[in-house]
DNA sequence: GTTGGTGCTCAGGATGATTTCAGGTAGAAG
DNA sequence: CTTCTACCTGAAATCATCCTGAGCACCAAC
């Protein structure tokens, strides 16, 4: 599961079998999905449901897709379109063909393929509707592998990320060293409580919380972290 | 067949044997072509016919190649011009005559030249008329094969292509060894993830990526491409 | 055959991460 | 104030990961 929720894509093809599979892998995957089976229908859906990103297929009854890409692009709303070429089309027409869109891909291609064109376009196009969890000062950005605290991207080892991960996810609530142990070592470990004590003060180092406001150490019971 | 629809290319050349064989290589490549006969004719044609490219004889009556192209120069349009000089010129003659064009191409030569010239202008001054998927400071060309870095296209291995490609379509995310490899090499694939480091670096070299910001290492985590 | 390019492995060194430790500091209780 | 204890801190020691240069096997082109 790599799609966003509120990315809507449309798509066209005249193939039902290809339409179905795409439909059911692209919502599968958390993308909001309508389609269309011709040309003249993927431009009348696209007027209503304005998504964010349009999948044509180029030989289309009704009107092609290169037609479509034309006319989608004419709105001058931001849409991505991206082509999906037969592999045995006459190659310069192809090309011709899928002048104008943001992204061909040439059939056959693995569904695994697709959804990279698509995430990359969302990043290009729709940056902002990627990425993270805000919460409080802090930017959970699982995909990127990255903590920002206040705009700024700290640079984590794998467990301090993971720990700080685990505190601002459960901010508000004190939380045992044995527990830290547990969620973010993993109950296995073997080692002294006194490694939470290192990596807390070295999180509090890297955010500059030397009065230990934000990361608060609640004697005997363990530490808290205080979004304010 | 590398050339691109879209590409407008003016010929200008007096004697008609290599007027025609140009005319009729290039339009097989797929380019748009128009020819003229002499400068004055050259210019008037470009009025309309807006190319481009235009390749110049510089010895040609009515007006030598030299001046149509200073001509074209002062439009300030976008333009690119390769100079055709005679191979019994003296040098530094035609070093000075050609200065002001974007190239030059010595008779005799071969077709391949020159049309790996054309090929080079339209990497330098129009890159949007090259096919391919631009992200960020890439462009990938999947029907060519080849991936463009700054708009000079980098000489890679199948693998390294692949590798890139994955690396470029999910720039700004956290790549595992696993999920590289898987995607990658594939999932059968029975060796060692140090051949994911070996192949990163060759990238890296490639890409003249010194201080890894580019392709970043996230200890423990794997690499992310970094684009901007 | 020879050459050159590619894919992969290996071993060492470099760099960074993790853990331990020993001493210092500062709340809490008496 | 004293004492006890939990916590803090800096550095050292250990451990893991990553980088790198070299080398081998394979295949295709010449």
């Amino acid at each position: 599961m790599t799609g966003e929720k509120g990315v809507k894509i449309l798509l066209a093809d005249d193939e039902p079998n290809i339409l179905q599979f795409l439909e059911l892998g692209l919502a599968g995957e958390g993308y909001e999905v309508c389609t269309a089976e011709n040309g003249a229908e993927a431009l009348r859906k696209a007027e209503e449901f304005r998504p964010h990103i349009v999948i044509l297929d180029i030989m289309m009854p009704e009107m092609n897709g290169f037609d479509v890409c034309r006319k989608l692009k004419e709105r001058a709303e931001n849409v991505a379109v991206i082509m999906l070429s037969a592999k045995d089309a006459v190659d310069d027409r192809v090309a011709g063909l899928t002048l104008g869109a943001d992204d061909y891909v040439v059939k056959p291609f693995s569904f695994e393929e697709l959804l990279a064109r698509i995430q990359a376009r969302l990043r290009n196009q729709f940056p902002n509707l990627l990425g993270g969890v805000e919460i409080g000062p802090f930017r959970l950005d699982e995909r990127r592998g990255e903590i920002l605290y206040r705009t700024e991207a700290l640079a984590l080892s794998p467990t301090e990320y993971g720990l700080l991960k685990f505190l601002v996810l459960n901010h508000g609530i004190v939380l045992s060293k044995t527990k830290i142990l547990d969620s973010v070592w993993g109950y296995q470990f073997g080692g002294e409580e006194n490694i939470v004590e290192v990596y807390i003060r070295s999180l509090r180092d890297k955010l500059g919380d030397k009065e230990h406001r934000l990361i608060r150490t609640l004697r005997g019971a363990g530490y808290r972290m205080d979004l304010s």
